[in-house]
RNA sequence: CGCGGGGUAGAGCAGUUGGUAGCUCGUCGGGCUCAUAACCCGGAGGUCGUAGGUUCAAGUCCUGCCCCCGCAA
């Protein structure tokens, strides 16, 4: 099939790279424009843009999607489909409705749940057992169309946003393979959304990172690990300064310390009392100005009597 | 030239007003123990990121460069 490709971060190359893969004519990827990025404000190539090059297709980084520009390059392209995976951009209904298929969207949750910028995050910071990915046909509200198809997965109890996120880049792949093998059968489906299940996941921000230990030592959990890598949970009761919270673990041992005060610090970790009378393990950290590194070898700069 | 922090033993850190380097862990050897990522004793291991400069003398002051981290985007 003739496919447009939309999409900018890490997450949406799988998505590409497995249409790539499946033998489909990607017409045209279109990305966000480079941006100023990292110290020195070098300019920085998105990686869909890297993989796009490196595979010799067309990029296009249109700077406003409604000026008629960025219509005008679709149906110059004259694709059949557009597939959008996170590309970051609100695209007007003129070219959604473009292609003879349409366009779809990867999207990673279970929709109607965690519509938005962050379900991923949002769904382990609620303490979700399982989420996934939906392929869903793209409405003028946002995340809003009809579900072709939807894949489920399990969250572990120690795995991180980032991991997830790179679990579901591979299954949102896999489930868009899919789709668009049944779009050209013809076989595919089409299921509204339930909106009164509706969730929103917004963006998170920085001041989601402090941690309150008067949480439940699980809540506290998700709160780390749904905060990966950015903009991660911190707390300043370790050495009075904000220090990042890599991994942590749920030791479940019971502890009648004060919530937020250091149990224990040796080299398995830093055991801190949470609200519900727990222990949790933080065994990754990252103190300011240096590097993540583990519990053992920061107590081993930095050691802590308690 | 966006702002700031940092590069010292394998890891994490300290190093006073400039006088040839210390700590914790690990590692190696020995001991103890039913046993231990436990404990005891002993040892090895560093051209202090790099290139110059100032000085009788620089990890410690000055300059260029490289790399790392955070903020900001």
């Amino acid at each position: 099939m003739r496919i447009l490709f939309m999409g900018t971060p890490e997450f949406a190359v799988a998505s590409l790279k497995r249409l790539v893969e499946d033998g489909h004519d990607i017409c045209g990827v279109f990305t966000q424009p480079d941006k100023p990025k990292n110290r020195g404000h070098k300019l920085m190539f998105s990686p869909v843009k890297e993989y796009a090059l490196a595979q010799n297709l067309e990029v296009y980084q249109p700077l406003k999607m409604r000026d008629g520009e960025a219509l005008g390059i679709v149906e110059s392209l004259a694709p059949e489909l557009i597939v959008v995976a996170a590309y970051g951009r609100i695209l007007p209904e003129e070219i959604l409705n473009a292609p003879q298929y349409g366009s779809i969207n990867v999207h990673s949750s279970l929709l109607p749940k965690y519509r938005g910028a962050a379900p991923i995050n949002w769904a382990i910071l609620d303490g979700e057992a399982e989420t996934g990915v939906s392929i869903m046909y793209m409405a003028k509200e946002l995340d809003a169309g009809d579900v072709i198809l939807q894949k489920t997965t399990p969250i572990g109890p120690d795995e991180n946003a980032q991991e997830l996120t790179a679990r579901l880049a591979e299954l949102g792949a896999e489930a868009l393979s899919e789709t668009v093998r049944a779009l050209a059968d013809g076989t595919a489906t089409r299921t509204p959304q339930d909106g009164s299940l509706q969730t929103y996941a917004s963006m998170l921000t920085r001041e989601m990172s402090p941690v309150d230990w008067t949480r439940t030592a699980h809540q506290i959990s998700c709160q780390v690990r749904g905060l990966i890598p950015w903009p991660c949970a911190t707390t300043d009761i370790i050495s009075g300064e904000a220090i990042k919270l890599y991994a942590v673990t749920e030791t479940g041992e019971a502890t009648d310390a004060r919530p937020g005060t250091i149990a224990a610090a040796t080299k398995w970790g830093i055991d801190i009392a949470c609200g519900d009378g727990k222990l949790l393990r933080i065994t990754e950290l990252q103190a300011q100005g240096g590097k993540r590194m583990t519990a053992a070898a920061y107590l081993a700069g930095h050691p802590i009597q308690c």
